[in-house]
DNA sequence: ACTTGTTAACTACCCAGGTAGTACTATCGT
DNA sequence: ACGATAGTACTACCTGGGTAGTTAACAAGT
């Protein structure tokens, strides 16, 4: 659901810094991601603006400095990401896609066995329900 | 790797008339996503053009059409687009992507075993080879 | 030869992500 | 009181996906 959770690889960085930090002013986040991307803050600024109009963050007047607040969930935007993808490339089947990560990939053994725990027990979980 | 697999959602559309065909004019392409889409010629022609430009179509001139054909693969685009999520939402660890999958969805008991299966499987192959 | 229909080229928009310069404003240190 | 600094607003530009109208070329029917 909802176009507003599809989020672009600046704007997933920008709520990584708001999700791990709960709020935080626009200077704030510049100098997070300072390191990883060097972006003038005007950048940062502008990008803030954008996903405000968009919905996905609001900002409130702290003293005299914006403080920009995330208004959606790191759970929900992979949702919607993951989601879409899956309709895009999957017509929608979760299994084919789980099926298509495993098989087409390298996973190491420790990984492997977690997962296997994890379908055990869901594959358990299902069969109690029924 | 390559920017050149993300493709939108009308070009994978495209890309899979393409992929099943073989190869297809612009007015073939046209009429097979017709009923789906309900789009102009010219938006079709449109975005074959500059899918060509590119690099994931190129055309040929036969009697007087052009027939597109694909110059990548549907394997490539799905592992691609796959991975670029991986990255973007779970540092490119595969097997968190496949963990939330899993995890986080509606996935009945036929599938599940066949995904313990295949899990099974490749932990088996994975222990062989060290 | 003239009209008609198909196809391709060109051009134009809109939208959103990404990037940033410039201008304005308010605050702070001296 | 004044200049430096910080922070925001406005504007602009590029790219790429998506959508389509207009125009030009040409083939074919009558």
């Amino acid at each position: 659901m909802s176009r507003r959770n599809q989020l672009g690889d600046l704007q997933l960085a920008i709520m990584r810094v708001l999700w791990s930090e709960g709020e935080a002013s626009a200077s704030a986040v510049h100098r997070a991601l300072w390191d990883e991307r060097g972006l003038a803050p005007t950048t940062i600024a502008t990008m803030l603006r954008k996903m405000e109009h968009k919905g996905v963050v609001s900002h409130a007047l702290e003293g005299r400095k914006f403080v920009y607040r995330p208004e959606t969930t790191e759970a929900g935007v992979r949702r919607s990401m993951v989601e879409q993808l899956a309709q895009r490339l999957f017509g929608g089947d979760v299994a084919a896609f789980a099926s298509y990560l495993i098989s087409e990939n390298e996973i190491d053994s420790a990984e492997l066995s977690e997962l296997e725990k994890l379908v055990a027990q869901k594959s358990r979980k299902e069969k109690e329900t029924r």
